[in-house]
DNA sequence: CTGTTAGCGCCTTCAA
DNA sequence: TTGAAGGCGCTAACAG
């Protein structure tokens, strides 16, 4: 048996009007509720649409309504717990303000399958887009920022895409994660980070550190990784080397470096601290135990959504983007310095 | 400034036609690039398109087409690893058959809104939808799958859905993780489930170890919680009443039990054994050290994305189902039973 | 090879 | 209050 839908085609309003006997015009009315039309046909109407089954497709309304209250969402990947949990918080604000929510993911294709999702979302007469994909061209996001009202979240906006209003971290919170080393005492802390352009968002908050670090002369390393990479010689080589604190760019390469330590044989937070970034759960979870910077995941969704109600009814836009401070977790991966 | 996109509508089909001087049906005809058309007239169409910077708008497209290379999918929850991991899956694999993916998360509405979720996926004209989302009410997923080929993932079909074809976990792969423990020495031990409501997959595992260990004379408590329970008085009690193994529903519970003993002082695996279920990242990972029974996300993902292609093309597809086994994780939150 | 016509499913003038 | 007509953006069938 295939279990292929029968051929029964969904009912159109043509359809209804003609089982209730009435113009294709008078149908819509009375679908729409408008008012207008008279209650004989209004129940005849109602009648036809319920022993139709009859849905109005709603895609086929926004091509005349040139608009719609569909947000499109653009993410990088979803697999990610941050961009997994920033599309869920955004879903929830989204539809507390009677937005419905589509999402496309990119999954890093090349620029001109992005540049095609992007254009498709737009194509559906969604009211406006959301990007979560600092990888994106900056040349995509103007043309479809140009069509279509626009906001970028989890990246910065300047001075790439001018004029594109932003949601990001803060790059300089990360100065708690640095104030609890350093109050345990660390003197010699390494950085762990993938390339600027694996991740500019994370990049930055590592170029944050690492300038205040350095400024502070207590940089060790900055040492580039790959999401891939066995760390294990890396953190032997840190840690042989005096380095007693390791902040990494995301709780992902925390717990790899944590993995590799245990491997080591060098015990945490004893002979190491270690400590992560984003906080988003499960990585906060008090069982794991990481010390990390919970990034606002939440307070970024909610910003993006006023940005882009704001932008869609017209409003007056900060165009200068929003930067959002998040919080220190503090964990059993650091702890006080030990003299070696 | 409003950041409002400029008032430039994009161009449309007939834009580039009137520009390049021929009629729509050329330009048309031009863009699908299906051959037909002088060289002189496809040059022209080709000019105006880069002048009018035209994109096909894909959705108008299906209009007519009555189809489209899109998948839909319909998640229960976009925060959670597990259905976040199985979509990411699923985007891959359905990317690499020439799908684009538009997701749309239930986020536990109710079902009405669902309904209408479900029919703006098929309204947009996807080639097929993928539900994941158990919650869903089975009229509904009849009604939609009346209309548009459809494939239920991470549920069970039968027999609520009969004739919707359907890929899930299967529960017996729960075999391995009370061979684990009951290998480890473990004669009383226990089960921490959300309601079946709350999850009908994890309550079908939960369902099948209560019947392996209670034939076996091992289960010593099967005990109903809510997602967000403080867990420390109910272990507390399993662990004076001499459960010395717990098993969980999924990695979450795991890990909220896990930050219970720590609480109570209960040592890991050493006077309590502790698993999880589901083995999703990052919960899986090495240096979090849980024993879990890591689920088949990607397979899951492969076979819905087969299934559906099946349905798509009228091939033959089995209606009974496919249950898939996945794999024991042992962490460090297993061990020995120790006598009390 | 080309333009005309007729939809896809719906909404919205415009007269009546 | 109603229906006819036209359009949203595009494709496809049909004459030339």
């Amino acid at each position: 048996m295939t279990a292929m839908p029968p051929g029964r085609r969904p009912s159109t309003i043509r359809d209804v009007a003609a089982l209730a006997g009435v113009s294709k015009s008078t149908a819509s009315r009375a679908v729409l509720g408008h008012g207008g039309v008279s209650p004989e046909n209004l129940e005849k109407v109602r009648r036809a649409i319920e022993q139709l089954d009859f849905v109005p497709n709603q895609i086929a309304r926004n091509l005349t309504a040139r608009s719609s209250a569909i947000l499109g969402l653009f993410l990088r990947q979803t697999r990610s717990p941050f961009y997994a949990s920033l599309a869920g918080a955004f879903e929830e604000t989204a539809g507390d303000r009677g937005y419905e929510v589509m999402s496309l993911a990119s999954g890093d294709q090349p620029d001109e399958a992005n540049y095609r999702s992007l254009m498709l979302l737009a194509d559906m007469r969604t009211a406006g887009i959301v990007v979560a994909a600092p990888t994106v061209d900056p040349r995509t996001i103007r043309q479809v920022a140009s069509r279509v009202p626009l906001v970028l979240v989890g990246q910065m906006g300047q001075p790439a895409n001018p004029g594109v209003p932003f949601v990001a971290p803060d790059p300089r919170e990360a100065q708690a994660l640095i104030d609890h080393v350093t109050g345990y005492g660390h003197r010699s802390i390494a950085l762990l980070a993938y390339s600027p352009e694996q991740s500019p968002t994370q990049w930055a908050r590592i170029a944050w550190m690492r300038d205040e670090l350095d400024r502070a002369g207590l940089l060790s390393d900055l040492v580039m990784i790959n999401p891939d990479d066995n760390l294990a010689p890396v953190v032997e080589q840190l840690y042989r080397t005096g380095t007693t604190a390791i902040l990494c760019n995301n709780d992902w390469t925390a717990l790899d470096a944590l993995a590799a330590a245990a491997h080591l044989g060098i015990s945490i937070p004893g002979e190491l601290s270690i400590a992560g970034y984003d906080g988003i759960p499960p990585f906060d979870h008090e069982a794991v135990g990481l010390t990390t910077n919970r990034v606002p995941v939440n307070g970024m969704a909610d910003a993006a959504v006023r940005l882009i109600d704001d932008l869609i009814h017209d409003n007056h836009v900060e165009t200068g983007g929003i930067l959002l401070r998040g919080e220190l977790v503090v964990g059993r991966t650091t702890g006080p310095a030990q003299a070696r």
